[in-house]
RNA sequence: GGCGCGGUAGCUCAGCUGGUCAGAGCGUGCGAUUCAUAAUCGCAAGGUCGCGAGUUCAAGCCUCGCCCGCGCUACCA
């Protein structure tokens, strides 16, 4: 352990405008819970902090689009994340959201340091601005034809059929979706964080982690793929970034600061301080200070993330703190890589994702068999894979076949030949070892090996190994059953009761060690198992692995004899497999177009791209598109998506560049007609220039088709 | 194209600074067993550790090249 006197974890902010699916839950809340349990187990000091993130122009995007206000939005989301956080057992100590009072005023004072300590450079940029709206467009306000897909509705950020990353003075023909109208570019003025400035340290710091002299975290404990991450970046040199936009669904820039009308802090500087902000909301909630939390030395902050947020929480975030100059640096990013789901990857927007809130409804009562699956495939080097199939077996074959039918069979046993007391043992008495069939067991030694496992499985915890320490808890339920088999106490309570008490009264310690030791990975069901064997509901607050961890090492057992047990109960139910097809046909079904009747909160828009503002005729009549055939079509050289085509348009031959290089080899389409954007403006692209547009069809899942008139069409001729 | 992380038994994955590291769990086969939701326990199955070279007394573990997956990034239409 690492030897601090106080722990603050958080867990990366939700973003407000869906829902949880499972590839948020094993990427960072459960890591972040189990650990956070785990600490409370062991008597630690920590605060677990998370929170919605609710600014920015997708949510204002979505309002839009929904005919409602972003505060709708946020307000909706906002609840339906809490509540699935509160149903699967995210243990948070406070979930807050960036859009309280309390998180503008943190947020503010956080900008007004950082001007203050001259870590900001002002730039003057140009930024497409609506002139009808009469308001500068974020990003995602602008959209225009994606150049990568021909996807005529691609957001100036990121094209969402393609995935590919863009932009906004990428887009072919931008408008705003403020008033349809085609944006100007207009000069306006933003603060950018000198992170040039913080590149020498940060690598110190990453690579050795030492800072100012002082050695704050060994590197060698942090995640390969973090530290690669992160290399990778500061290698290519940090560049200032912008801390500001031009939104309206934001934080504003102190509006004491000049030209600061308009401005809102970035995401950068908003949500990663809206883990400080959740702090301090929950120190006054509990009457605690929350400055120890974040800027004494003894506190180690952790960030649980997944690892499309590396880059923010290893170098943009604190290279913020310690601009500052008050606050302490991370001790740990663990991050996680991403699940896919049935050999695909999760996705949102293609409505591919088993989302968390129809699982607790779907599953009442079973939330640790989803937690359990999701540590053992958690994704912890690299990604993972989550089927329903592999779910069904590992409920059914390791939940239920292995531990609560362990935990039944001593509890019946317990009843039958004690009246459900645990029974007093001669502890000289031998029988055979649960840990290993050759050898002979004493009652303390089998104790003593119990404590090992729970010391082992506390130290993979503590080293972010959640699937082993899994792993190891799963072994002592095991090695419980293989104590029974061992020993047949239903044939040995004729030959020889005074084994038969001491495997029982064993069986019984196994069984109290689990329900704490499940704790952190299951808390549902270690409330449960506490109830089967009569003990209260753990107590986060007493440290009570720490108390069964000391009497263990003293040889002492957890369950005194003569303590009374309950009823025997199951704790697990089989999953049958129609349950588990069903699952998939929802899965399929919904991945499909009825995408759009669903009752998920995936948006209705995603199968059919959002009809573009009407244009008059001649707008169209501007066009001169033309019909051509392919000649010659090569990879371009260093390019991944481009393919350089020699077409005939009849009249004359164009070098096109077009990019489906992901999607079309060059012999596919050699020889093939098209028809062609003949009068698009060229355009120069990796040093080659581009004579027009080939167009393209695209469906939900991206993929491309040519466009191309009958048979035998000649070339050159208009398409109208 | 550049960079990063992965590519290990049918499946899901462990393998720290190179030398019991060729492993675990599940599935499969055989055997034992009945207290238990036909659950459990034991034994077994021979996987070129992505491909090809190299360094070394010794390489999944180091170096170089290549292939595949994922991510970031690029003068990105």
């Amino acid at each position: 352990m690492s030897g601090k006197k106080r722990y603050l974890v958080t867990a990366a902010l939700p973003y407000a405008n869906g829902p949880l699916h499972i590839g948020h839950l094993a990427g960072a809340y459960l890591p972040a819970d189990i650990y956070v349990r785990y600490l409370r187990l062991m008597s630690k000091d920590v605060v677990f902090v998370c929170g919605s993130d609710e600014h920015g122009a997708a949510i204002t995007v979505r309002a839009r689009k929904e005919g409602v206000t972003p505060r709708e939005i946020v307000d909706k989301y906002h609840a339906l994340i809490r509540d699935t956080f509160e149903k699967i057992g995210i243990a948070f100590d406070i979930y807050h959201r960036t859009s309280e009072q309390l998180h503008h005023e943190t947020s503010q004072d956080f900008f007004r340091k950082l001007l203050e300590n001259n870590q900001f450079s002002e730039e003057v940029t140009e930024q497409y601005y609506d002139e009808v709206a009469g308001q500068f467009l974020a990003d995602r306000y602008i959209i225009g034809t994606c150049p990568v897909c021909a996807n005529p509705d691609a957001y100036g950020d990121q094209c969402e059929k393609c995935g590919s990353s863009l932009s906004p003075t990428d887009l072919i023909s931008p408008r705003s979706t403020l008033s349809g109208s085609a944006p100007v570019k207009r000069p306006t003025k933003h603060w950018f964080l000198r992170l040039d400035r913080h590149e020498n340290w940060l690598r110190e710091w990453i690579n050795t982690g030492v800072a100012d002299g002082h050695q704050l975290h060994n590197p060698a404990d942090w995640k390969n793929h973090v530290l690669g991450q992160c290399n990778s970046w500061l290698d290519q040199g940090l560049h200032p970034r912008a801390m500001t936009r031009d939104l309206d669904w934001g934080v504003d820039v102190p509006q004491e600061i000049p030209d600061s009308a308009g401005k809102k802090l970035y995401v950068w500087l908003d949500a990663p301080i809206g883990y400080i902000s959740a702090t301090k909301q929950w120190a006054i909630d509990h009457g605690k200070k929350w400055e120890p939390y974040w800027k004494a030395d003894d506190t180690a902050l952790i960030h649980f993330i997944g690892k499309d947020n590396i880059v923010f929480h290893c170098l943009i975030f604190p290279a913020i703190l310690k601009a500052h100059g008050d606050f302490i640096l991370p001790v740990n990013v663990p991050a996680n890589q991403f699940v896919n789901l049935e050999g695909r990857k999760i996705s949102t927007s293609k409505n591919w994702a088993v989302w968390v809130h129809e699982y607790v409804a779907d599953f009442p009562g079973q939330e640790d068999a989803l937690r359990y699956n999701m540590i053992k495939k958690m994704p912890e080097q690299g990604d993972s894979e989550f089927t329903w199939k592999g779910f069904q077996e590992t409920t059914n074959n390791e939940l239920v076949n292995n531990l609560a039918n362990f935990v039944n069979r001593v509890l019946v046993l317990t009843n039958n030949y004690y009246g459900g007391f645990v029974p007093a043992v001669d502890a000289n008495h031998e029988f055979k070892s649960g840990w290993d069939i050759d050898k002979t067991g004493v009652y303390d030694e089998e104790l003593h090996i119990l404590h090992e496992k729970l010391e082992a499985l506390g130290s993979e915890i503590e080293r972010f190994n959640f699937r082993e320490a899994l792993r190891i808890l799963m072994e002592i339920s095991a090695a419980g059953n293989a104590l029974l088999q061992f020993n047949e106490p239903w044939k040995m309570v004729k030959v020889d009761p005074e084994q038969v008490k001491v495997v029982i009264n064993l069986g019984l310690q196994f069984v109290a060690a689990l329900s704490v030791a499940c704790q952190p990975f299951m808390p549902f069901t270690s409330k449960r198992l506490r109830g089967l064997i009569n003990l209260n509901a753990l107590d986060e607050t007493r440290g009570e692995l720490l108390f069964i961890l000391n009497d263990l090492a003293e040889g002492n057992p957890v369950l005194p004899t003569g303590h009374a047990i309950g009823a025997a109960e199951h704790l697990f139910s089989r999953i049958p497999d129609e349950v588990i097809a069903a699952q998939i046909a929802k899965l399929e079904a919904t991945d499909t177009a009825a995408a759009n009747t669903t009752t998920t909160n995936t948006p209705a828009a995603t199968m059919y791209a959002p009809l573009a503002p009407t244009i008059t005729y001649d707008d169209f009549a501007k066009l001169d598109i033309r019909t051509g055939t392919i000649l010659t079509a090569e990879k371009m050289e260093k390019s991944k998506k481009l393919l350089r085509l020699n077409v005939d348009l009849g009249f004359e031959t164009r070098t096109i560049l077009s990019g489906i290089a992901e999607h079309f080899t060059p012999e596919d389409v050699v020889g093939r007609q098209v028809v062609v954007l003949a009068n698009l403006a060229p355009r120069v692209m990796m040093g080659v220039e581009s004579q027009g547009m080939i167009l393209m069809a695209e469906n939900a899942e991206g993929k491309l088709s040519f466009v191309r008139p009958e048979e035998g069409w000649g070339n050159g001729f208009g398409v109208k």
